[in-house]
DNA sequence: AGTGAAAAAGCATGCCC
DNA sequence: GGGCATGCTTTTTCACT
């Protein structure tokens, strides 16, 4: 939650981290090339970054529509008072429908990021969520169109 | 929008995927071990499902709370009746503090999802939401906790 | 489509500045 | 913290099944 145990991230890590971010699989001779370094001291930073757990890991970005998954939408839940955070999340989790599951502060309680085939199929899935918890209520929105991306910071940490 | 241009993935495909998703700097000889194939039988299905669009490319996940930007916030906007939906993403895809931007069928019209600093910094970013848009009302959900992953699909498309 | 082997490219390490 | 040189691993290609 704090900021980097050891040091702040200079210029040439944030620099490194978007390249990356661009394109992991970027070799270390271009990203050598680009912020004007060997590769072994990319190579040094960019162990440093993992050790230090700002880079969680690599993944592969998938078009999901391509995939048969063409339907992403947001449902907002609200609970009974007492109901356990922790639970949720680890119920929702466990669904293949769930992207990503949001605990808030206030209303709703929890906003799940949901990817399905159809209609039919998020009918479904939001009937799942309404049983699987006490929920009081849901709410949806079905995405028509997203853009996902965004830049690391520019600024120091 | 539709399924894969050629064929249907099978389920060596689909573990491939998955294997990726998990950790996209495996070797292909690792896959490949796991699927219990050549190395170059496993390249030559990647560069398939990148040819094929499935594949968009490869990322790193990064700690963004060990960079500084500890906060994470959903807001909900609404604009007056004929607002430009592209404008809408355009201008707001632009600001940094922005990780994605969902147009949404009813209401709210958009869902940004936001990364900032502190409170403080949330406060400015929904002002410029605000501002930059004819925005009509906004609701903001502060994040408390998240867990994003989430598999692939098991069954076929 | 898959295999196996050779060539090319990239990575990892040790040593020095 | 950075560079260079070197041995090792991985990727990539190709001929063959």
């Amino acid at each position: 939650m704090a900021a980097m145990s050891d040091e702040t991230l200079d210029a040439t890590d944030r620099e490194i981290l978007e390249l990356l971010r661009e394109d992991a699989r970027r070799t270390l001779s271009d990203i050598a090339a680009r912020v004007t370094l060997s590769t072994a001291a990319v190579k040094r930073r960019i162990d440093r970054l993992q050790e230090a757990g700002v880079i969680l890991g690599y993944t592969v970005r998938v078009d999901h529509s391509k995939l048969g998954w063409g339907v992403e939408a947001f449902t907002e839940l609200r609970f009974f008072g007492t109901t356990n955070v922790d639970e949720i999340v680890q119920t929702t989790t466990r669904m293949p429908e769930a992207q990503a599951v949001f605990t808030i502060a206030g209303d709703p309680d929890a906003l799940v990021w949901l990817r399905v085939r159809d209609m039919a199929h998020l009918q479904r899935t939001i009937d799942e969520l309404r049983r699987s918890h006490r929920v009081t209520s849901t709410k949806t929105l079905i995405v028509l169109d997203s853009w996902a991306g965004g830049e690391y910071p520019p600024d120091g940490a």
